[in-house]
DNA sequence: ATAATTACGCTTTTT
DNA sequence: GCGTAATTAT
């Protein structure tokens, strides 16, 4: 019981109490996965099987590290778990249990993409206006229903719904709903949704389908538990209804998932569900400075809506939060680049320490632009995963189509990739001679002759040849040389090869990458079944944190606040805090999405172990066009005690500047300052006429500073006059403490800092 | 049937 | 501003 040893109190509580329904409300940093993986080691050191544990998470990531963590403690026995993603885990019973709901077993999973394709099918077919129903607007509304458990039937039924559509002009909605689930079903396919929907379906009509699970697993627990959806609440709770020992982790103050349907009232409102319900709070915050805690408390302290806890820290007060201010986007990116140039040298820091975080992908590429002037190594993490990309789905297509002919999105990508001359015409015939003779498209590719033209025919029927010699070779050989069959003989590669441009250069190597992966999969030895089919079974599920390629390689992180969520880095830059950017514009019309929005600014702040800097600016790019910004309410909402400005938002000299008036808030100019005064866009890239805290003298140069003695009197661009008092370190990273009249002292790296020798 | 051009649309996104 | 999708021209 030594891993006892490492837990404070509550944490202990929480591992011990291994029956009955428990809730484990979790403060960031507050070691919630510590305490998940002892508690779930706990279980087994208490004699409860393995095979009797299922463990719920919403990552492939959180799964993957949770396992390796429990292996640790209690050995190669943790294999036996039952631990992954809510669909993975639903997926793998469906697999088993498909035929008793009328699916076949190799049911295909449909991506986003792959719905929202069929969905674009659909509503040209019934030709509706695509503005209207625009796919993913119909998407959206679809998914959201499944994620309540709606039918298309119900939803049809649904007065409160038909009214919601009929008013906005889609009074067609639910009878697209329902061409959509029956196209999948037609097609052996089931979507996201559907893995989650279907299981319900599966546990509502199969009682003594629910027994047996119920009675398999004995122990439940749900990890991220505020971003459950009603569809996975059901399913946990009908899981959990025989032997209640159910255990929920999470944190209210970081559900960021409404928009996807999570409904965090599941976790405010879990002890109803659970009167006798043992609650543990974990408060105390392991991971940063009290400074850092107690912003993030300021800002969530504007809740409403949430559980009652005190998150507090009781490591080294830790330097103020800094906020800057930018010009534009492009500046923001140069300070943020600069500085973390700056903090490495003079912190003796790597830039894996460094996140930067902001809200939108969009705030990426200015970010990246700056990074890549300073030479500074980064790495941008979300964006497009490695499955996503168009010849990985291109391949996996024809691998999906050998396994399942019936996905009709999987069919509609290759039949003429590569061109193998069956145009946009003869697929139309093949849909539409599969929707009047109602079969499916793959009976209408091979019985071509009944309903083409002679030429459409022949090219049709040997596609459907050359599949059908895909199923033969994946039936008789291992995954690894069906697939590198497949993707010969398809032309797939051979295409690939014949582009010679970058892009065609590197989607050749992914293809080898995932024929690497196979590759890999065939040679594993824990598992029996190796062929392509077994492989298949999940991809869809992959994402891209399997894929990262080096993942310890020294490098700035670069991604949303979204997919930040359970990391942490010493340094943390949260960037573009600026109205209808974060909080978003969308955000703006509820008080439950501003909530929303609140939360996932907690979130941002939380990734921080040591230093935090908050950043805006005054102008940006947005959709092509140069927009004015103000500095979000975010801000406002921290004491200012905890703050520490790096420009100075009140000052007499400034404020004689023509382009400020004096009704200006803390926080900079109110809307179209910047801009009030008409002058060339051109000049917003120059520093004279910008509103900094420093005006550089008229003509200012930087200096070569290598003769740079202490004692000399500079002048910085932006923090103004000051005196060297020491020089130190070695040839490329010089630094120089420099002590300025207006702002104090600083440290500077002397190969960025654009300095001009006064004297 | 394919190449070239124009139009659009756009928050976040664990699966 | 950029990538994708739908149209239009060859």
């Amino acid at each position: 019981m030594e891993y006892l040893q490492g837990l404070n109190s509550s944490q202990r509580a929480a591992v011990l109490q291994i029956n009955g329904p428990v809730m484990i409300v979790a403060g960031a940093g507050s070691g919630k996965t510590r305490v998940i993986t002892y508690r779930v080691a706990h279980l087994i050191k208490s004699d409860v099987d393995p095979f009797n544990i299922l463990v719920l998470t919403f990552t492939n990531k959180a799964a993957k590290e949770m396992r390796e963590r429990i292996t640790k403690v209690v050995g190669p026995e943790a294999k036996n778990i039952w631990m992954g993603t809510f669909h993975s885990v639903f997926a793998k019973i469906l697999r088993v249990e498909a035929e008793k709901i009328g699916y076949p077993n190799n049911f295909t999973i449909y991506d986003t993409d792959d719905s929202k394709s069929l969905l674009r099918a659909i509503l040209k077919e019934q030709q509706l206006d695509d503005k209207l129903y625009n796919a993913n607007f119909v998407y959206n509304r679809i998914s959201s229903a499944k994620n309540n458990l709606i039918s298309a039937a119900e939803y049809q039924k649904n007065e409160h719904i038909q009214a919601e559509d009929f008013s906005s002009g889609r009074g067609r909605l639910g009878e697209i709903y329902q061409l959509y689930t029956q196209r999948c079903f037609k097609a052996g396919a089931m979507d996201f949704d559907d893995l989650l929907f279907k299981t319900n379906v599966l546990l509502k009509e199969h009682p003594d389908v629910l027994y047996k699970y119920q009675n398999k697993f004995k122990y439940l627990m749900v990890d991220e538990y505020q971003d459950t959806n009603f569809s996975q609440y059901l399913i946990v709770k009908k899981l959990a209804a025989i032997n209640e020992n159910i255990c929920v982790v999470g944190d209210d103050a970081q559900s960021i998932y409404a928009f996807r349907g999570a409904n965090i009232q599941n976790i405010l409102n879990f002890e109803k569900d659970y009167p006798d319900l043992k609650v543990f709070k974990l408060e105390q915050n392991y991971r940063s400075t009290q400074n850092i805690v107690n912003v993030a408390n300021s800002i969530i302290a504007n809740n409403k809506n949430q559980l009652k806890k005190n998150v507090f820290s009781e490591n080294e007060t830790g330097d103020k939060i800094r906020v800057s201010r930018a010009f534009s986007d492009n500046e923001e990116g140069k300070m943020i680049a600069e500085s973390i140039a700056q903090e490495r040298a003079v912190g003796g820091l790597r830039y894996h320490d460094f996140a930067i975080l902001y809200r939108t992908n969009a705030q990426s590429r200015a970010m990246e632009e700056a990074l890549r002037k300073l030479n500074v190594p980064y790495k941008i993490y979300g964006g497009l995963s490695f499955y996503q990309r168009k010849e990985i789905k291109d391949l996996i297509a024809y691998f999906r189509l050998t396994f399942n002919p019936n996905d009709e999105e999987a069919l509609k990508r290759v039949i003429n990739y590569p061109r193998r001359g069956i145009g946009d015409t003869t697929v139309e015939r093949v849909i539409i001679a599969a929707d009047q003779n109602n079969i499916t498209l793959w009976e209408v590719v091979t019985d071509a002759g009944k309903y083409l033209d002679s030429r459409s025919a022949t090219a049709v029927s040997n596609f459907a040849t050359l599949i059908q010699s895909f199923q033969v070779i994946a039936k008789n050989q291992g995954a690894y040389d069906a697939a590198l069959h497949i993707s010969q003989h398809s032309g797939l590669l051979k295409d690939l090869y014949e582009d010679k441009s970058v892009e065609g250069l590197s989607r050749y190597e992914n293809i080898q990458e995932l024929l690497n992966g196979i590759k890999e999969f065939a040679e594993r030895e824990d598992i029996a079944e190796k062929g392509l089919d077994v492989f298949m079974q999940d991809v869809a599920l992959l994402t891209n944190d399997d894929n990262d390629k080096n993942p310890d390689a020294d490098t700035v992180s670069l991604m949303t606040i979204h997919s930040a969520k359970g990391l942490e880095f010493p340094n943390v830059y949260v960037v573009g805090l600026e109205e209808n950017l974060f909080p978003s514009q969308m955000s703006l019309n509820s008080r439950s999405d501003l909530e929303e929005e609140r939360r996932l600014f907690y979130v941002a702040i939380t990734r921080a172990e040591k230093k935090l800097t908050l950043s805006y600016a005054t102008s940006r790019y947005r959709w092509g066009t140069l927009t004015s910004c103000e500095p979000s309410r975010f801000l406002d909402e921290i004491d200012a005690k905890y703050l520490e400005l790096e420009f100075r938002p009140r000052q007499k000299s400034v404020d004689k500047n023509p382009f400020f008036d004096n009704e200006r808030s803390a926080w900079g100019q109110k809307q179209n300052d910047t801009f009030s005064k008409p002058k060339p866009p051109a000049a917003q890239k120059t520093t004279s006429i910008l509103p900094k805290a420093h005006v550089p003298s008229p003509g200012f140069a930087p200096s070569d500073t290598s003769g740079l003695q202490v004692g000399m009197e500079v002048e910085h661009e932006r923090f103004g006059f000051g005196k060297v008092i020491n020089i130190e370190g070695s040839k490329p990273d010089l630094k120089a403490t420099i002590f300025f009249k207006e702002l104090g002292q600083k440290q500077l790296l002397l190969k960025f800092a654009k300095l001009r020798i006064v004297t």
